[in-house]
RNA sequence: GCCCCGGUAGUGUAGUGGCCUAUCAUGAAGCCCUGUCGAGGCUUCGACUUGGGUUCGAAUCCCAGCCGGGGCGCCA
C-alpha cells in the first residue's frame, strides 16, 4: 500500500499513529541534522520531519531526493503546533517510486514566474500547481451541473459525428482531412445533426463535445479546438422558450461555481450569482444605445468587439453582467435562423460582461423556406441534401443554442487568456503537448 | 486574412555601439547549520534565435529567415 491518507485527511484521530502518505517532493529544507520535506498530493501538502541521528541512511535518502520525485512514506504522525497543518510526519521508511530529472523545465513552487508559453510547453508540470488545477476542478463542477440541469429538463445526451462530409454552416473555415478515398472535414458544430434529431421524436437533446475551427486567428479569446454545450428542443412556441432554458442553465452553472469555495480561494476570485431572468435587449435598442456613445455602427451591421465592450460597460453601470440581445437582422444570422418579418430574425446572443458566450435561435422548420434562405445566403441547397431530408417528412418547430465552455470559464473566473481554460490548447501554432 | 510587438543560462530578467571574458534573482551541484515553512551562509555551474550586412568594434544598428506573443476581422 502506497497511501493510507491524503494530506488533508489527517486529523487529530491520526495523531500518534502510523500513516502512509504518498506524493511529489515539493521542497526540501536541510538544516544539517534535521531536514524538512514538503510532500504534495492531490489534496494539499504536508511536512515530513527527518532527524539525522534517528536513522542516518534514511536522512541521506531524503535529502538527496530531487524536487518533484515521487515517494511513499510510512511514519508516525505527531501533533506540532509549529507546523502549518498542525502535524508533521516522522518517517520510518521511504519507498522511492520515481526520481525526477533536474533541473526542472518549470518549477512548481519557483520564486520566479514563468511565461505562459513555458507553462504550456510543460503543461503536465504546470498542472501540478493548485491554481492551475483549480480551474479544471471548477470546470468539472459546472459541467456536472449542466448535465444535471439538462437531464432534469428531459434533455437526452447525444453524440454526433465529428468527421463530416461537408462544411456544416458555411462561415468559418473548417479543417480538411483525408477520409480514405474521400475528402472530409472536422465538425465546427453539431448544428445540422442536432436539428435533424428534432424530426425523430426525441424532442430535447444536448451534446457536450469538441469542435474544430480552422480560422487563423491569434488572440486571447480563440482556440482552434474548443468544447461547447449544444442544446436543441422541439415544439417550442418561439425563441423565448430556448432562452429560458439557457438562462436557467447559466444560472445553475454560475451558482455551482460559487459553491467551489476551496478552488475560488486558491484563485482569489469571488463569483456573484446573476439574477434571472436576464434582460432582453433588442438589436435595435442596442444599436441606438451605442450610437449615442459614438459607435460608428449602422443598422444591419454586426457588433464589433469594441461595440460589445461598450455595451458591456453600459450594462455594468446598471449592475447587469448577463443580457440577451434579441431580434437580430436576418442577414447577420445563419441561414437556418427563423425570420421574424422581412428584416428581423428569431436569433439571439447571450452576452456576459461584453463578451458573447452563447448564440441561438428558433430555427426554420419549413423545408421550402429553408431552401429559399440557403439561396439567399449564397449557399447551394444541393450541398445540404442530407440535412434537408430531415425536414421533408415531418419536422416540428424547434430551436436551440450553442455555448462555449472555455469562453464561459474565462468570464466566470476573469481569466484573460482562453488557453488557461483548456488542458492542452490548440491554437494557430500549438500542436503539442 | 490585415496590422503591431518580441526572442539573453533550466526559469524569470538587466543591458539601446566600446565600461560585456554579459547583471540580478531563481535553479542545479557541493559544503556548513536541530525547528524550517519564500529557511540562512559560502563555493561552483550555466545564456546573447539563425544567416547575411554596416562598423576599427555588434547582445545592441540594418536586411532576410525561423520561432513566439498580441490587436482587428470572424466567431464560441
Amino acid at each position: 500500500m502506497y497511501r493510507s491518507h491524503y494530506s488533508k485527511e489527517i486529523t487529530k484521530t491520526e495523531y500518534n499513529s502510523k500513516v502512509i502518505v504518498a506524493g511529489w517532493v515539493e521542497d526540501t529544507r536541510n538544516l544539517g541534522s534535521i531536514a524538512f520535506l514538503i510532500l504534495r498530493d492531490k489534496k494539499g501538502t504536508l511536512q515530513l520531519t527527518i532527524l539525522k541521528k534517528k536513522i542516518p541512511e534514511l536522512f541521506e535518502k531524503f535529502i538527496s531526493l530531487p524536487r518533484e520525485s515521487v515517494i511513499s512514506v510510512k511514519g508516525l504522525c505527531k501533533e506540532n503546533g509549529k507546523v502549518r497543518n498542525g502535524y508533521e510526519i516522522l518517517p520510518d521508511s521511504v519507498d522511492i517510486l520515481s526520481i525526477s530529472e533536474t533541473p526542472l523545465p518549470l518549477g512548481v513552487v519557483d520564486k520566479v514566474e514563468a511565461d505562459f508559453d513555458t507553462r504550456l510547453d510543460n503543461r503536465i508540470i504546470d498542472l501540478r500547481k493548485p491554481e492551475t488545477q483549480a480551474i479544471f476542478k471548477i470546470r468539472n463542477a459546472v459541467l456536472a451541473v449542466a448535465h444535471e440541469y439538462l437531464r432534469s429538463q428531459s434533455f437526452l445526451e447525444i453524440h454526433t459525428p465529428k468527421i463530416i462530409a461537408s462544411s456544416s454552416e458555411g462561415g468559418t473555415d473548417v479543417f480538411k482531412l483525408q477520409y480514405f478515398e474521400k475528402e472530409a472535414f472536422l465538425a465546427q458544430s453539431p448544428q445540422l445533426y442536432k436539428q435533424g434529431l428534432m424530426a425523430t421524436g426525441l424532442d430535447r437533446v444536448y451534446e457536450i463535445a469538441w469542435y474544430f475551427r480552422a480560422e487563423e486567428h491569434n488572440t486571447r479569446r480563440h482556440l482552434n479546438e474548443s468544447t461547447a454545450i449544444d442544446v436543441e428542443m422541439a415544439f417550442i412556441k418561439d425563441e423565448e422558450d430556448v432562452m429560458r432554458i439557457l438562462e436557467n442553465l447559466v444560472h445553475a452553472m454560475w451558482k455551482r461555481a460559487s459553491e467551489c469555495t476551496e478552488e475560488l480561494d486558491i484563485l482569489k476570485k469571488t463569483v456573484t450569482i446573476p439574477k434571472i431572468p436576464f434582460p432582453r435587449l433588442t438589436y435595435d435598442y442596442v444599436v441606438n444605445k451605442i450610437q449615442q456613445r459614438q459607435s460608428p455602427i449602422q443598422w444591419g451591421m454586426d457588433f464589433s468587439t469594441e461595440d460589445e465592450r461598450l455595451l458591456g460597460d453600459i450594462m455594468k453601470k446598471e449592475g447587469i453582467d448577463f443580457y440577451f440581445i434579441t431580434k437580430y437582422p436576418l442577414e447577420s444570422k445563419p441561414f437556418y435562423t427563423m425570420p421574424s418579418g422581412d428584416k428581423y430574425s428569431r436569433g439571439f446572443d447571450l452576452e456576459c460582461k461584453g463578451v458573447e458566450i452563447s448564440s441561438g435561435s428558433q430555427r426554420i422548420h419549413d423545408v421550402t423556406l429553408l431552401k429559399e434562405r440557403l439561396k439567399a445566403c449564397n449557399l447551394n441547397p444541393q450541398d445540404f441534401y442530407a440535412y434537408l431530408n430531415a425536414f421533408r417528412y415531418g419536422m416540428p418547430p424547434h430551436g436551440g443554442f450553442g455555448f462555449g465552455i472555455e469562453r464561459f470559464l474565462m468570464e466566470l473566473l476573469e481569466i484573460s487568456n482562453i488557453r488557461e481554460c483548456i488542458l492542452f490548447p490548440r491554437d494557430r501554432s500549438r500542436l503539442t503537448p
